[in-house]
DNA sequence: GCGAAGATACCGACCAGCCGGTATGTTTCC
DNA sequence: GGAAACATACCGGCTGGTCGGTATCTTCGC
């Protein structure tokens, strides 16, 4: 009867606009307007259609960000798979990834971040990430400056976050090729 | 007949006492439990009572925000103050009141902030301070090596707010050392 | 100095709405 | 036919907010 019921089933292709549009509201109405309800209104099914991908709303937003995270985490191994220098490679890709000078509009991992900073376990989970990473890492990004380079970056991404609309004050490729320079081995 | 009704009415202690409460559950529950009944209840009022002084729940958190700026502002104007040196004044006033090495446990302006990235409301609110600062100081702070160690503040604060709970784990009197170093002219 | 009168501070009960979640029905796919 | 993929209906709880009333403070005429 209902539209929903006659068209073809795609249950993969539901469940993804499910996890984009839960994306796109926490970016432009906040997280206090996600709820399932808009959630599922706005990828065109039912609370209940909903709730049948994900039993409750904490596994929507768990699998959220375990999306996006997986994304940063490709974006940076690719990143660092281009660069040639050892020294500071991890902190470039992630500095790149941060800013994204190369993609228009806001970077869609801003609603991942706020979420994080909510709730406590998205925020450990974010934590573990950035820790395993680091230690990972260790042999080649642990100097001071390069922990300030990253420092940098996040609070660019903070400032991306909170400008939201109007265009960005200074030029970021500029302040993109700055800070990569302070990764180079003096 | 209600303890409140018979006990001494001092409005502003009760207003004072709202503020705190709200800032304090802000701190250690999170945004998504400051309630006004929450609110109200740990500050001995009834709902109705908190009400009152605040029209409504926005209004109760931009008193809080505005209080909590206010103190921000004073803090650096202090900083300032005694700080000789002209260039760079405004962005080690502004490292040293967010690194807070002097501080014991979080800093409680996180809560600010966090409201700050969800509200836009309140986003704009700060946005326009920051503004307004830097423009004030735009002889001695304008460069951007300067914005750059902004920049690496604000991160070193997200990573205080992701952390919450756990030993810092590098040391903050050497970092906030080697970032007011970087402020100095070279 | 004092008592009436109005303003202020607060309580307690209540409400409409929305939220996440459940239980159950109906359609579609294999 | 049976399981998956939805829709529909509904519930309990909590939220921000209103309202009428009461206790306390302040003001001011006298």
């Amino acid at each position: 009867m209902s539209l929903a019921n006659q068209r073809k089933k795609e249950p993969d292709v539901v469940r993804q606009k499910l996890l984009d549009c839960a994306a796109q509201i926490l970016v432009d109405r906040g997280l206090a307007n996600l709820t399932v309800q808009a959630v599922a209104e706005a990828a065109g099914v039912t609370k209940g259609g909903l709730l049948h991908h994900f039993a409750s709303k904490q596994k929507l937003t768990e699998a959220l960000f375990a999306e996006q995270l997986r994304n940063l985490d490709g974006e940076i191994d690719a990143a660092m798979a281009a660069d040639p220098v050892g020294h500071g490679r991890f902190t470039r890709a992630y500095v790149r990834s941060t800013l994204r000078v190369d993609h228009t509009g806001p970077c869609p991992c801003a609603a991942l971040s706020v979420s994080t900073l909510i709730d406590p376990a998205l925020r450990q989970a974010w934590g573990d990430w950035y820790r395993a990473r680091l230690q990972r890492h260790r042999d080649t990004d642990a100097a001071p400056e390069l922990q300030l380079v990253r420092y940098a970056a996040d609070g660019v991404w903070l400032e991306d976050l909170m400008a939201q609309d109007g265009e960005p004050p200074i030029d970021r490729q500029t302040l993109l090729t700055q800070m990569i320079d302070l990764t180079r081995k003096r």
